[in-house]
DNA sequence: CGATGTTTTGAAAGACTTCAAGACAGGTGG
DNA sequence: CCACCTGTCTTGAAGTCTTTCAAAACATCG
């Protein structure tokens, strides 16, 4: 499963592309049609508040969704990698901003009323119900994560996830920064550094790269995620 | 609302009592029909990895639904207060245990599958979509609390919702210990303690007893709550 | 190869927790 | 009806973990 990583940051941003035509790019298991969008790396896909035209699909690339408090303090609630569903949103806002981690195309859904849409019984309608539960299970996971792990059991868990997402191999490309992992975690860059650090002098991970990461030991990180 | 709060700790707890009759205590605003239970103070009504075979509806009274680590440290994702809906799964067993606060009365509904369920265009699965839906938004708002705020942030948030739920007054009667609160919050009880003192000492709450709490300044709270 | 943004590391400060004890409240029994 | 008893809550002091502030190391990109 690939990542795009950043390939340049002073690429300008490519205009949206909106393309009207019904079938554009069909994934292999998708049952409705969409347009697609290349989005550009940090670029906004859409923004807490902004009403909900669209759901989206990650073809390639990665996208994170958080919140702000008032004062910019984020909170990524959730990573979504290629296959993954976002943007559904029950009422008339979205909750969430999204923004690309890196270069980044998605596929585009028509955003009709979730309710009707989850009551159709048709096979998209089938599809968002599984996107919201695993959405809600995954979100009571990480409360738990977040209100009651240190640290390093933090960073462990993320470990794991990731690589059960993304490889289920040794090693992990991560498609995002340390910033938007300790966003994610609910703790500092530093701290996460510090995390990575301590795990590899243990032995159990190795850094070859800032962004890739290799579990040397699953054992030992399943043992700090519980 | 009311809270119905333990009246006895020593009263033995009530045999399950579970009627087949059909229409055991309609709820003015309920479809489908089911039976009740009255559960006792700290009762568990399903167990983490439980097979789902009901999901609740609470009638008096109030229920936690909490995750535990391996070593006994505890989250609890939600406080189901009358009218609440709990206990839906998408998957083969429950993800959460639930306990009564206090001596609590519920209405169970057969668990058939969700997926189905959410499927079949009925009311009573309108009401399943949107419990679930309502049960994301809370999880995603409580991700931001529990990776961004503080613990007067915390503290606060947690009055200003609870008082919106149970009588959106100033005088608030709280269903749980708190301990409870704490694992929820993802704080230690005494912290909890010392921020409600906090704020009692800067004229924000009063204490009048150690489950109601009077909020004399919203504003204030407000702003804590960002 | 230089420039810029990201990551790591160090030291000090701060927030929350832990441990411990005392205050309080509600329920029970005299 | 009051006093006691038990569990809950509050308060204090010390300790720990994470954050903050600062600077150096590293990578990537042009």
């Amino acid at each position: 499963m690939q990542t795009v990583h950043a390939s340049s940051i002073s690429q300008p941003a490519p205009a949206i592309l909106l393309r009207s035509v019904p079938l554009p790019r069909p994934s292999q298991d998708t049952v409705a049609l969409g347009a697609t969008r290349t989005v550009a790396k940090d670029e906004e896909i859409f923004a807490e508040g902004d009403r909900p035209a669209f759901f989206y699909k990650v073809v390639t690339g990665a996208v994170r969704t958080y919140k702000l408090l008032s004062d910019g303090r984020r909170q990524i609630d959730a990573f979504h990698l290629p296959g993954d569903i976002f943007g559904l949103e029950p009422g008339e806002e979205h909750r969430f901003t999204a923004e690309a981690l890196g270069d980044t195309t998605v596929v585009l859904y028509r955003h009709c009323n979730l309710g009707a849409l989850a009551l159709d019984g048709g096979e998209l309608s089938r599809q968002i119900v599984t996107a919201m539960m695993r959405s809600l299970e995954h979100a009571q996971n990480h409360m738990l994560l977040l209100g009651r792990k240190n640290a390093l059991e933090k960073v462990a868990t993320f470990l794991l996830a990731m690589s059960k997402r993304v490889s289920n191999d040794e090693q992990v490309d991560l498609p995002m920064s340390r910033l938007d992992i300790a966003d994610h975690l609910g703790l500092t860059i530093e701290t996460v550094s510090r995390s990575l650090t301590q795990l590899e002098r243990k032995g159990v991970i190795d850094l070859p790269t800032h962004r890739s990461i290799v579990l040397r030991d699953k054992e030992a990180l399943g043992q700090l995620d519980s």
